[in-house]
DNA sequence: TTTATTTGTGCAAACGTGTGCATAGGAAAA
DNA sequence: TTTTCCTATGCACACGTTTGCACAAATAAA
């Protein structure tokens, strides 16, 4: 690598061309010969020639590299993100930078100057469930940055956007609770702001509709941190049981809500599902193996990163302004276990 | 990012000095008055400057990014180590470059490529399971890039390792197997070839040998895959259920292979641990929360990376070459759960 | 006063590519 | 034959920073 690399220059001399005339054979220009691309093409090849990428880098204003914005990285869901985004920028030629936000405003306000230093060519962002203030994302996104939400969502800039159908998703899940015989449904949720606490929210309150299940606010709890400060979860299921008329089931929003809930009842030695049935959004790897085997609905973490980095590329090469954007929704996968199922007595 | 961004040149002219001198005062250069500096410095800091990467790298050769070259991303285990890579980089101004070798060493070859086209200044490296020949990691070193082993290691290159205490943590398994009244104690492993497999095989034959008892070269299986085809970990536990003598404890060697393996044994209805018992190395999340609680040995994931990105940034930026290296050990947590305990029947 | 030394600044080249413009040589048209 | 046009190539500069060297001005030493 240090060594062994090779220059236009080099080639240049070496065939007693100029640096101009070995550019554009490589490059393919429609101005040089058959003749001297094969020559500088065989050469190149030969000397295994490969562009600096920091002169290109330097040459076009093009980092070819994507910033990536997310919680955090050991998250079930995020690493499966993380995955698919790398299979596709990898063979587009890109590299991503990995930042996390750890759910903290700050630090992702902090993230994005450093993205921004390194100048990315794009960003692909999931806000941390504190952020309210969407000013530095404007104001990359007003200085050309082209930037493709996936997961929690804003609408404080137009583009395009990668989302699971979390409607669908909270509403099959709230549907096979009621269908299975349960009749208080508690849902324990993300912070209220978020988009996908509002679209969960939805298809839970939907399905109650559906079967006339009247609709009960003291059932819906907020984790204002999402579930990143596991009392908060641990304190809204409590408050649930301690009510004179708990809920027999409860819909969980997130990875980190599902597991610390689930994980709360145990400690507890509170009987799944018996005394409480519990299912939610997660997507962590084995939740057949739980104790019982937990009910889950699967987002398409894989396919959201694939889309997502799709979506942003394009932005990226496009010519001319995108005028047109897309809300992309990919479909959740409800997986039903023993943790969700109505034992009759 | 675009609009906003001020370079040296910019400053210069706006001050009337040459680029030069801007570039000096802003590196805080001897040669530059203190007035100069701090004129400058202001202006520099009220415009919100801040150097082109892209132009640093390519003049000085370096481009302050690390390579990583592991398995696989959604592995608990290894998005930990990221985790950690991720918040020393972070501090230090490097960026990281993610690579998944998927165990295959087609793939693994590919990615070293792609990573020293991007001229990346160092490797952060788990080999794959499959990789025998180190050639192509030898030569990008013999290039002058500094290189650290985590987890699986090599000796082909003379560099510093970060590894688990993978001999402890497996001496510690086995002894408590065999304190809890185990005593035909089965050991399904990953690849023969891999540091880590003769680590943890060392420490089980250490246990035994401790206690007395006798190796049963049967007992033991390897997983040429390391666990990434089903197959081949269920086929190693049906044999040892379908011995004449099957074993009465499980000792599995990774992530996967636990995993793999207790779900198998879940699949087929075989009690856990009256039939059977099972342990192993493994940092899945909540091994807890199974069916039974699974014994599990934690491997300090966060802090292998963390040590694996400082070492290796000290190689980077260290003047004079390195001639001491490191190997360093760090401790395991051994976790007892209900998957690992003798019912006396 | 002259000479030597220090201090602060600027010039110019370099890193490796990409590209607008000029031009030499040859072919085709007049 | 002269003029026009096309093809293939080279020149020179730009991207933003860094750095060896030169040099002017100010100061200190002789």
């Amino acid at each position: 690598m240090k060594n062994e690399s090779i220059t236009i220059t080099d080639i240049a001399k070496a065939l007693n061309f100029s640096s101009s005339t070995v550019s554009r054979a490589l490059r393919d220009s429609y101005q040089i010969s058959e003749e001297t691309k094969r020559i500088v093409k065989e050469y190149a090849e030969k000397h295994n020639y490969h562009p600096n990428l920091m002169a290109q880098s330097l040459k076009s204003n093009k980092s070819k590299s994507i910033g990536l914005l997310l919680c955090s990285i050991p998250n079930n869901f995020f690493a499966e993100v993380i995955s698919g985004v790398e299979s596709i920028a990898y063979n587009r030629g890109y590299h991503i930078i990995i930042t996390q936000s750890h759910e903290s405003q700050e630090r992702e306000a902090r993230n994005l100057e450093h993205l921004s230093w390194r100048s990315v060519d794009g960003l692909l962002v999931s806000l941390a469930s504190e952020t309210k203030d969407m000013s530095s994302l404007q104001k990359i996104h007003a200085n050309g940055v082209p930037i493709v939400f996936f997961d929690r969502v804003s609408d404080c800039i137009e583009t395009h956007q990668v989302v699971a159908d979390n409607i669908d998703g909270a509403y099959q899940l709230t549907k096979h609770f009621i269908e299975s015989g349960f009749r208080s449904i508690a849902h324990v949720t993300s912070p209220y702001d978020l988009s996908i606490t509002h679209e969960r929210k939805e298809g839970y309150l939907k399905a109650l509709a559906e079967y006339d299940i009247p609709v009960n606010e003291q059932y819906i709890k907020y984790c204002p941190h999402g579930g990143m400060i596991i009392e908060e979860i641990e304190m809204a299921i409590q408050q649930l049981l301690d009510m004179e008329q708990p809920p027999d089931a409860v819909f969980t929003a997130s990875d980190r809500i599902t597991i610390g809930a689930f994980a709360y009842l145990h400690k507890k030695n509170i009987g799944i599902p018996e005394q409480i049935a519990i299912a939610g959004f997660c997507n962590f790897s084995s939740p057949e193996l739980f104790n019982p085997s937990l009910t889950t609905i699967r987002q398409p973490a894989f396919e959201m990163g694939k889309a997502a980095a799709e979506l942003l590329i394009e932005l990226i090469e496009s010519k001319k302004p995108t005028t047109h954007f897309e809300k992309k929704i990919l479909g959740t996968e409800l997986l039903v276990r023993d943790s969700s199922v109505k034992i009759v007595i």
